[in-house]
DNA sequence: AAGTTTGTGTAGCGGTTGCTACAATAACGT
DNA sequence: ACGTTATTGTAGCAACCGCTACACAAACTT
């Protein structure tokens, strides 16, 4: 049946620019049903329920991040006094924001208990920590550390942006003014 | 009025109670209510509306949780790798998780573009940022930059502790193992 | 004692939530 | 052509949301 599987990926798409342009907490049947140009009969005729929905969605919405961050990628390691400037940046990036306000409610609903919640940022956590950890330029024994310590920068970094506080976040990782080259 | 006010007073007590428990989430009037062992009706005769609720509430929060960073504050300056280990420390401690549950969600909904949440989150992140930086053993003209510093890396880690990157964060931290002193 | 303010219960409004029962059409294999 | 399967619309459920109208009693003022 690639003729439903077809739809069920365009859906999926229009659900994920829903969730990028209104948030998790503007998701609930009925709006996603009209982003989506179709029912909330539908959409739970091709998904489960609304757990499935939402997690095949931030699935979407995270392949998407996956791309966005792969064409930000340095292409060659840099030191992380380089890769710190670059990449706050990249999240300061209009293009970054409506991830990161996905990003902060899914670890907002983690930290509420929800187990689906903490699973998929736990799972995204991981992914940030890879991509960041491969683009370092360090010994090998110190990869883990750093890339550790870039996480947490930029996690940091995130929540700081969402309060309004952007400039002391950069003012926080030794950042002058500016962009970076 | 002081009856009033003392009931006021009371009623704030309990939601706060409320409030830190379950979270923002699950505080809709009716459970807000039955917390405070009252109604929703008198909830909404003590206050204007659902709004007026949630901000006097968070005021009473915040002010417990500044108390509560009071005690753990130290008696003297430190330098900040001293400091770290030891905010880290707390923020794992679990009188610090629920304030830590309730700090998500506010940076949640100030990233989702509401004015209140993002005014609350700046008014506490600044709180943070002056508490921290009066516990930096340094020159005075580092002081805001490593306070910016510190803040960052907190707040990194208390949305990697959300999402269960606990460990990591404190690799992050350059922390080794344990409690410190 | 009369009148006014302060407090409280009951009941319900219009709206949203996730989800479902029922029925009808469209497409397809035989 | 016929029976089955896939797809879709309509309508509605029970629960919740913030909030309000109305009635009533206690308490305080004068």
């Amino acid at each position: 049946m690639t003729k439903s599987d077809d739809r069920r990926v365009l859906i999926l798409d229009r659900l994920a620019d829903h969730v990028l342009a209104h948030g998790l907490i503007a998701s609930s049947l009925r709006p996603l049903a009209k982003a989506a140009q179709t029912s909330d009969r539908m959409l739970l005729y091709y998904f489960a329920d609304k757990a499935e929905i939402v997690a095949a969605t931030l699935n979407c919405v995270a392949a998407r991040m996956v791309a966005l961050m792969s064409v930000h990628a340095a292409p060659e390691p840099l030191p992380i006094e380089v890769l710190l400037p670059r990449i706050t940046d990249m999240l300061s990036d209009a293009a970054f924001w409506p991830y990161m306000r996905v990003w902060l409610e899914i670890a907002s609903r983690a930290a509420g208990g929800d187990g689906f919640y903490r699973a998929t940022g736990e799972t995204i956590g991981r992914g940030f920590l890879a991509w960041g950890g491969a683009q370092i330029a360090c010994k090998e024994g110190e990869r883990d550390a750093l890339a550790a310590r870039l996480l947490v920068m930029i996690e940091g970094t995130v929540l700081l942006n969402s309060i309004g506080l952007a400039r002391e976040a950069r003012i926080g990782l030794g950042i002058s003014k500016g962009q970076s080259a």
